[in-house]
DNA sequence: AACAAACCGGAAAGCCCGATCCGTTTCCTG
DNA sequence: CAGGAAACGGATCGGGCTTTCCGGTTTGTT
């Protein structure tokens, strides 16, 4: 990924993502990609709820500055996370090459939470939609669409009990973040063995009934609230 | 102690739980309790990240007076999840005269959870340490220890995997605040979901190796730390 | 070199929070 | 029933947050 390109056109620097913009002058695309870089530090240590003074301390540039950039929090979190975005569809289409369907399906599983261990924004992240930021959400889409595909192989191999369903995977997300979150930077590795625990259930034979999974809508509708609170400051708070 | 002033009161209600205090007035009495009862509801619903303001809203009372009965909003929360310590402790008891261990062990883990998610303080509470509330504490101290026995004697009956410890307990409650914190009402029973993939993960017999769970002291040092990051602002606020 | 436009950054507005102050009301007692 | 202590409650303080405003500075061009 060429961070930095000198050339201010190749890929669109615009103010928004609609590139039609002019031109940006070299100190204003300078300051953003400090922005964006300082909010990735920021985000990735204290979560979504970092205010935006911290991450203009952060860029060693004024508040003001990053507004101009990004109009609404919401905008530089979407520009924040669409490489981790990437990473996390690109992540199911290794875990799909995976010639042992088991092996990418828990692979797959424990690489997304350690996304979320290694980036407590992208940990904050999953448990959110963004109606408003698309290139966002249709990365999720395509994501979650391939890791229906992974559940389907490992289901096929006779590894991944029958009563397993991707909402599954929403609830270990969730999970996995108020873990992360309670634990912080006292108990960094809690949270595999939480993975752990989850993933000896999911292998087959089936152990006993479960009760019905939710809903997908009733997910979608609670990650859209979530992301509603945004703004708003949020749950646990250190430092 | 004996009570020379008249005994209208016979219950002693001092301003604080210790008791010593001369008799108090009864519309302060009165109004001590309705405070109790309105957080008891609105930390209910809104989790201990209700503001101060709501409670007295709720109770019908002014901010002032509830700061007067309990100095710090943790000391209110103090007071209003006394019984709900109480509940969890007993919970305790009634676990271990099961006399099925592993029904004893399945249905406590059932009944905490299923607390965290009727009362959305009691899960904040569950991820959290007070040391300035030793009574509560106390509690908790006395719970954990029966959970102890729980855990022995579902180990010794041969339906619980060796290699449980009790701070699966904590880390599960923890996964279980993150569900109930990014469903809310949208999902109101995610959580039951996630309680049995554990619970059937946690049973007998071992099914592959775990990462170490947390130390006990990181534990404690993750729930003391959120407990002062209690009166930041919180999470996802609606309404 | 010089000018206009674009951009910067700190201060301020407006909104929450927990906590405190102080004039007013209520209760108990003698 | 009257006086004083105790309790009440709304306004207020101090702090943090997101977002906006505006005078000063930087940049690119002529």
């Amino acid at each position: 990924m060429g961070m930095t390109s000198r050339d201010q056109n190749a890929h669109d620097t615009g103010g928004t993502p609609d590139s039609a913009g002019p031109p940006m002058r070299s100190d204003a695309e300078r300051n953003r990609g400090r922005i964006i870089a300082a909010a990735r530090t920021v985000f990735g240590r204290d979560g979504l709820h970092a205010s935006m003074a911290s991450v203009a301390r952060e860029a060693g540039v004024g508040i003001a500055t990053i507004f101009r950039h990004f109009p609404a929090k919401e905008e530089l979190v979407a520009a924040v996370f669409a490489d981790r975005m990437e990473a996390y569809a690109q992540a199911t289409a290794e875990a799909l090459a995976n010639p042992d369907p088991w092996d990418g399906f828990t692979g797959y599983i424990q690489e997304v939470c350690a996304m979320q261990a290694a980036d407590r924004g992208f940990a904050d992240m999953m448990t959110m939609s963004f109606p408003g930021a698309q290139p966002l959400e249709a990365l999720r889409a395509q994501a979650y669409q391939g890791f229906l595909e992974l559940i389907d192989h490992a289901k096929d191999s006779g590894q991944l009990r029958e009563d397993f369903t991707s909402r599954d995977l929403v609830l270990l997300l969730m999970a996995n973040a108020g873990v992360l979150s309670a634990t912080g930077d006292a108990a960094p590795d809690a949270w595999r063995r939480l993975v752990a625990w989850m993933i000896q259930s999911f292998q087959a034979p089936v152990r006993g009934p479960l009760p019905e999974p939710p809903e997908d809508a009733a997910l979608y509708e609670a990650m859209r609230r979530a992301s509603h609170g945004m703004n708003s400051p949020a749950t646990g708070k250190q430092h």
